[in-house]
DNA sequence: AGGGTTGGTAGACACTGTCTACGTGCGGCC
DNA sequence: GGCCGCACGTAGACAGTGTCTACCAACCCT
């Protein structure tokens, strides 16, 4: 069984290769076998359909943002507030950094299809950012899961529109660092 | 040139009604011209590229958008912070309502290509928010921009990733309001 | 040693977006 | 009033795509 995870793998970097240089559209089927040395009928032994392969690149794309996510908050401060601070940034710096790979994650085909396995992929990140904003926040009201769940819609919604442009052309900023402090500061209080 | 406007118009009134049905993958050029009842070559006397077709369908989206928000808000109360809400369920409604047209509005090879004109589409909405996050927060810290961008991001942050499956997953609610709540609360102080 | 299964090839099919050559019918002009 | 020209649309070709099917080769197992 290790051919099979040797192609199997080799797919999966390969097509998120491709989509880091040329973004999703980048990635055809047959594009990505050729890359990979077999011919294109070769994926369909481990991904029945284009979609399910472009959905374990995409995992394959939370895994990395959660492991990176996780390495540095290892080294972060104990303070709940300041290693929030760093979930956040570290989060925004990945989907500047695979802006092709990010925009997969998120594709709303790919999430509904249901390959994706969207509770396991994401869910592990989640769960981070509730419990580090349960620690912040004592007050029962709103509850935790509410303040974790807006707090990842606007990381989600600073990603997409700043690095697609329309935050830089509406705001006139430069960086996305103010509009996140601004949103840390809102839900959080401001910095001790 | 009203026969120009005639099948121009109907091109993006057909190809809205595809997405609006089987989403933005439903909108190919060739199933779009069938549906206006032409050639598959027809479109390109007026759209050069399938892009740009689709372009001219998200500028439409947009259009449509901002007109009903400024209808809401004509009948809206005078409290800018009532206002505010207001545009924000609508902003909320318009994308539960059309997800299809929404997501092709935010798409990023649309965004890159120029096409969309991103700058005419968006700019008016984004000057109401702003506008009245000024008159709901006089202070000049954070300013009115940023508070704007931060929830113009929260916004679309809620309606991509609620309606796509993965907040109601995280959060365990049934509807995205209470979500909204927060993230209005936050940013602008509890209603009066 | 031989047979079945595993892992990959090769070709067909319908479909896509783009390009090009071709009609066709209308409007303006002398 | 006849003719030209052009705007508008048709039709076919081309390369590329995702999926499906038939084939093939090498390997494992008894």
């Amino acid at each position: 069984m290790q051919a099979d995870e040797d192609l199997r793998a080799r797919l999966i970097r390969v097509g998120g290769e491709l989509i880091e240089r040329g973004g999703p559209s980048a990635a055809s089927l047959r594009e990505i076998a050729r890359s990979a040395g077999v011919s294109h009928g070769a994926p369909r032994r481990y991904f029945p359909t284009h979609l399910e392969l472009l959905s374990a690149i995409a995992r394959d794309g939370f895994t990395h943002l959660t492991a990176q996510v996780s390495a540095a908050l290892v080294e972060a401060p104990g303070d709940p507030r300041a290693r929030l601070a760093t979930l956040a940034r570290v989060y925004l710096d990945f989907a500047a950094a695979h802006r092709g790979r990010y925009e997969l994650m998120f594709r709303h085909d790919l999430l509904e299809s249901g390959h994706l396995g969207l509770r396991d992929v994401s869910l592990p990140l989640f769960q981070l950012l509730t419990d580090l904003v349960a620690r912040i926040r004592p007050e029962p009201e709103p509850p935790a899961r509410v303040v974790a769940g807006a707090l990842w819609a606007s990381l989600h919604g600073i990603a997409q529109l700043w690095y697609w442009g329309s935050l830089p052309l509406a705001t006139g900023a430069t960086d996305p660092a103010a509009l996140l402090d601004a949103t840390l500061t809102a839900h959080l209080g401001r910095t001790a």
